[in-house]
Order: C-alpha cells, then sequence, then structure tokens
RNA sequence: CGGGAUGUAGCGCAGUUUGGCUAGCGCGCUUGCCUUGGGAGCAAGAAGUCGAGGGUUCGAAUCCCUCCAUCCCGACCA
C-alpha cells in the first residue's frame, strides 16, 4: 500500500498548551520539580498525584519507547495488567496483611475488597500459574508500563516520590537458578542500555534485598546531589564495586598498634554524653571509643556497637537480628536497662544480648561509657573486659573507607534510584502454588526475577541532572522537541515566512521542531526556549534575511553557530547527534 | 504517624497582632496604542465563596471551635 503524504501540521507555540511561569509555585522545593511545574510540563491535582502535560507526556512517551525497545531485544513480551486488583490475590501471597498503609485499599458496590496495584507480582504469578505448565514454555519474559499506586506516607520531591507514577515491571520465569541468572544479566544489560541512551550520567549498585529476600539485587542510581539514596564506590576503575551504603562493606584494617591492653578504669567524665565531647574531655581520637547504642528489637533490648567514628547501619542491624520491629530505645528504657544515662552506656558488665561490629573488637584499650551517668571506663578491651554474643559487620561505611575487594578508597556520593533489578527466586511461585513440570515429569516451583524501571521518575531524574540557572537541558534522545524556531518579529512577514519554509524542512526530515509564533518579544521567547530545555534553537531576525544564514544555538553549551539555510537539516541533524 | 508552617484572583504575596466603609499589590490575562535580538512602555479592563463549616459580634479575611488541603523536618519506604 502506498502511503499517503503526511499531512504537515504546524507545531506553533501560540496554539500548544505550554503553560510557563515567570514565578516557582511556592510548593516546590527541589529543582527538578520546580522546573517541570515553571517550564510548563506538569501540573498538580493532588498531593503526589499530578497531570502530564503536552511536553512532558512526549518525553514519557520517548522514555517508554526506549525501554520498549531494550525490552523486546532481551525477549520481552509487552502486556497490560488491572491497576485493580482482587484481595484475593493478595491475601493469597500474604501481603494483603503485611502491605500495610501503602496499599490504596477499597471495596465495589458488592462489598468485595480491592487494592490500586503498587505492583504486580500476584496478578503476573496468577497468570503464570495458570497458563504455563511446562519447562518447555520457559524462559518467559513478561513486562507491563502502567500507572502504579503506593499511599506514600509522604510523597514529595514533586515526580520523584509520587503517589501515583508510572512504571515499567518486567518479570522472568525461568526453571532454575541457571536461568534465573540468565534472565538477570539480560535485564542488567538492559537498563545499562536503557540508562545510557537517555543520556543519564549513573552508577549501577549492590543493594539491600529488604524484606522480600531474595539473593541478588542491583540498583541503578542516577547520580544527583539531591538524591536520597547515598552510595559509595571504589575509586579504582578496574574493580567496579559499587553499593547502596545500607549494603556496602569495607575493608576491615587489622590493629597495626603494638599497644598492650592496660588495666581497666573508670573515670569521671561529667555531662560527656556525646563521642565529641568524650574525645575533647579526654584528648584522644574517635577511633579509640566504642559507641553503644541501645535498641528495642521486637520485645528484647539490645546493644549495638560501633567504633566512636561510624554510625550504625540500621539495615544491617535489622538484618542481623532478623526481627520485625526496631527502634531506638527511649532514655527511660536505656537508664533502666544499663543503669545509667544516655550517652554513658558501654558493654562491659552490661547484662543484654551485644552485637559488635568487626572493628571494635580490633580495639585495643578502648573508651567505653560505664552503664553509670556521668562515668566512663578507659583501657577496655573486647575479649578481656566483654564478650559480644555476636561479631558482625552493622557499620554504615564512610567516604575515604577501603573497598572490600581492592583496598583502594572509596568515594560517595548520591543517587536517585530510578531502576531495580532483582532475584526473587521462588517466593511467589510458593505462596502461589506457581509450578511447572520437567522434563522427569516432576513438578518444580517457577523461579522468578522483577525489575522495575520508574518511567515517569526517570523524567524527574534527568531534570535533576540536566539544567542550569535558565531552566531544563534536555538530552536530545528525550527531549519533548528537538528544535525551537525562534522568529524575532512575527509582524514581519519575510521573517515569518523564513521561518515556515525552516520549519517545514526540518520536519519533512523527520526533526521534531516547533515555531514560536507568539506575538511576543525577542526576550520572552528566549526565556522560555532555555526554561523548556529544547536542545537547539533557531533564531530568524533581519540578519538572517539579509545573509541567508541562520543562527543555532546549542541550549547545553550556550554554543551559536551561523549556517547557511540550505544546510540546516544535516546540519541539525549532526548537532542532535546523541 | 510525631513536630513545624501555610491556605486571600491563574502564579507570587501584603492585609490578620489591635474586628470597621467598596479586600489590596506585583506578575500573568483581555482590548488599544507603541515597541521588537534576552522576561519593554502607556492607557483602559476582566477576574476573589479571603480553604470549608459552625460560633462570638451591630459588624469577621481578622477573634473562638471543628474539619479539610498543602508544604517542610523526622519516622517510614517490596
Amino acid at each position: 500500500m502506498k502511503a499517503a503524504k503526511q499531512e504537515v501540521f504546524y507545531m506553533r507555540v501560540s496554539q500548544m498548551l505550554i503553560p510557563t511561569l515567570r514565578e516557582v509555585p511556592a510548593e516546590a522545593e527541589v529543582v527538578s520539580h520546580k522546573l517541570l511545574l515553571r517550564a510548563g510540563f506538569i501540573r498538580k491535582s493532588a498531593a503526589g498525584v499530578y497531570t502530564y502535560l503536552p511536553l512532558a507526556w512526549r518525553v514519557l512517551e520517548k522514555i517508554q519507547k526506549i525501554v520498549r525497545e531494550e525490552m523486546n531485544r532481551e525477549g520481552g513480551q509487552e502486556v497490560l495488567m488491572p491497576i485493580m486488583q482482587p484481595a484475593e490475590l493478595w491475601r493469597e501471597s500474604g501481603r494483603w496483611d503485611v502491605y500495610g498503609e501503602e496499599l490504596i485499599r477499597f471495596k465495589d458496590r458488592h462489598d468485595r475488597n480491592f487494592c490500586l496495584g503498587p505492583t504486580h507480582e500476584e496478578i503476573i504469578t496468577d497468570l503464570v500459574r495458570g497458563e504455563v505448565n511446562s519447562y518447555k514454555q520457559m524462559p518467559l519474559l513478561l513486562y507491563q508500563m502502567q500507572n502504579k499506586y503506593r499511599d506514600e506516607r509522604r510523597p514529595r520531591f514533586g515526580l520523584l516520590r509520587g503517589r501515583e507514577f508510572i512504571m515499567k515491571d518486567l518479570y522472568s520465569f525461568d526453571r532454575d537458578e541457571k536461568g534465573l541468572d540468565i534472565s538477570y544479566k539480560k535485564m542488567y544489560r538492559a537498563y545499562s542500555n536503557v540508562f545510557s541512551r537517555c543520556g543519564m550520567q549513573f552508577r549501577v549498585v549492590e543493594a539491600d534485598s529488604g524484606a522480600i529476600g531474595g539473593s541478588d539485587t542491583h540498583e541503578f542510581m542516577v547520580l544527583a546531589d539531591s538524591g536520597e539514596a547515598e552510595i559509595v564506590y571504589c575509586e579504582n576503575d578496574d574493580c567496579s564495586y559499587a553499593a547502596n551504603v545500607e549494603r556496602a562493606i569495607s575493608a576491615v584494617g587489622e590493629d597495626s598498634s603494638n599497644e598492650v591492653p592496660s588495666r581497666l578504669q573508670e573515670v569521671h567524665t561529667p555531662d560527656v554524653g556525646t563521642i565529641e565531647e568524650l574525645t575533647s574531655f579526654l584528648d584522644i581520637s574517635a577511633e579509640k571509643t566504642i559507641k553503644t547504642i541501645i535498641y528495642s528489637a521486637d520485645d528484647e533490648i539490645i546493644a549495638a556497637l560501633v567504633r566512636g567514628d561510624r554510625e550504625v547501619n540500621e539495615v544491617k542491624l535489622y538484618n542481623e537480628l532478623n526481627c520485625l520491629h526496631m527502634e531506638l530505645a527511649s532514655a527511660e528504657m536505656i537508664s533502666r536497662v544499663t543503669g545509667g544515662n544516655m550517652g554513658f552506656s558501654g558493654p562491659v558488665n552490661l547484662d543484654i544480648c551485644i552485637i559488635a561490629d568487626h572493628e571494635v573488637k580490633n580495639i585495643t584499650n578502648a573508651v567505653t561509657g560505664a552503664n553509670r551517668t556521668d562515668y566512663h571506663l578507659i583501657n577496655v578491651n573486647a575479649g578481656r573486659d566483654f564478650e559480644p554474643d555476636k561479631v558482625a559487620d552493622i557499620r554504615m561505611v564512610q567516604a575515604g573507607e577501603a573497598c572490600p575487594y581492592c583496598s583502594s578508597p572509596m568515594t560517595g556520593a548520591r543517587g536517585i534510584e530510578v531502576g531495580q533489578v532483582f532475584k526473587l527466586g521462588d517466593k511467589y511461585s510458593r505462596a502461589l502454588e506457581a509450578t511447572f513440570l520437567d522434563e522427569r515429569g516432576k513438578e518444580q516451583y517457577i523461579v522468578m526475577g522483577c525489575y522495575g524501571i520508574g518511567i515517569s521518575r526517570v523524567l524527574s531524574a534527568c531534570v535533576e541532572q540536566n539544567n542550569d540557572e535558565q531552566g531544563i537541558i534536555w538530552p536530545g534522545a528525550i527531549a519533548p522537541y528537538h528544535v525551537v524556531i525562534v522568529p524575532i518579529n512575527v509582524k514581519d512577514n519575510d521573517q515569518l515566512n523564513m521561518a515556515e519554509r525552516v520549519y517545514n524542512t526540518l520536519s519533512d526530515n523527520g526533526i521534531e521542531t516547533v515555531l514560536d509564533d507568539r506575538q511576543e518579544r525577542p526576550g520572552v521567547k528566549f526565556k522560555d526556549a532555555d526554561l523548556i530545555g529544547y536542545p537547539l534553537r533557531i533564531t530568524i531576525g533581519s540578519k538572517a534575511l539579509e545573509s541567508s544564514e541562520l543562527e543555532v544555538k546549542k541550549r547545553s553549551s550556550g554554543d551559536i553557530v551561523m549556517i547557511p539555510e540550505e544546510n540546516v537539516c544535516e546540519k541539525v541533524k549532526s548537532m542532535l547527534s546523541y
């Protein structure tokens, strides 16, 4: 069939819904939120719930297209699953009771319980257990992109932490761990491609698997100072160790000092309740002190010991304790259990479960609280003066510490989590009885993995990473349009004609262009162009008419080049190459 | 969920302490004139249940009570 010549519609800014704002709405705090509001990409409907205006939707569609291509390339098949999900499935997996307030629940007219899907493990597993019965049908990779719902206690940062958001989830189904490894590697590769193609600076880090369990999990972090997640990575380029600090480990140095254990002594330390006060009072380094933090874990009170210059990593501690709830003990609780006020706790003669970090046992002649208000102990030595019930890695790794693999120093950074890949194993297939028959006719649980990308989060993370004082700077691959043409004076017919001619040339060659035909002074249009962040701006004024040369300005660098009108297509294409 | 704050025109804000005529200002919007290379100027306009409900009072944006919404810090975050 011969394709009909596509009718050309002018994308005239005067007719487009791009409501830019001069002033920043008071509700916005982070830069991406401010800029997306100001540049006319989004509007809020409720806390954490946004309408995507035309520009934002174009960006989202481009991100989705990239994701789709990479998923399909690895053999993913796209489906669309319900947002409205029956409670029965969630009861079956056990998560109806576990998920808590974050799950948005409601009833239909027959009083049946439903929820808005925060994720789709239940639905997809239900589908697959019905349709997949043989090892011959696997591996199977199914994915979907759509709105998901989590009733965050505190939505914030605009699109970065909303209650309604667009997410891509892919689920892999394999016959065994070996198959899962392959699927996992495919997704890892696909994700790297996705974020590279989107023009983002990112890093893949090892992450904590959380309550979901499972063996391997990696997070894809877009590097940005405003990011909520803290990561460390090895400075040695050949090593590539990188991890979320919740998970990160570091090399434990051996005790190199030849110090001999001295006699345990109690010293009077009035009002010295913090490590900082302690080190200046006794004139010692914080590395010689032991910090004793009292936690209430389920019904038990425990003490966590780390070196004075370290922090307790509560995620690690939580995993170590294997408890349901854990929180810092109250001041009263501490006094009751230790006999001294908060700030004077220590492991010696402390009759509760003690978990010590590896570093703690390496300190010779340490200083700790005496479990007696206004007193500390000096020359405390693990093994002699106290015996931890458990020695484990429970400290928060800090920038500058040695890499656990190559001992190079590690750097700290902040990131926005835009994707996570997860080996689920048989957690859901067991709960939901999703099985298949192997070659020998033996029934086995399907081995699953899940892999998410926060599509709408990618949009704002991209803005978070690519902006300046003037506004957004879109990477070419996901910019809402590639080029804006700005005629200086639209009342000048020659300028307008030239602008339309250039518009047609570019559009006919597949370059996404808008024509700013508004009757505004040039300054207004320039400001809007910078704010919205079109990669290229072509200005057409009297100079262009005289010389037949077009002024093309690159948003990212601010560079201006003059190009003859007849070369505009190839030149623009090369400037856009991404 | 704990702590803090805010809610007045599309956006940003003043007015509330000490109740008082017709609720203001800047930006934006409409019309006209003028201007056209970085958010111009002049003139004339439109636009508000002062978050909602109740109460006190001759009279409430303003005082009291209740509720709602939004933001910030914290806690939380398969």
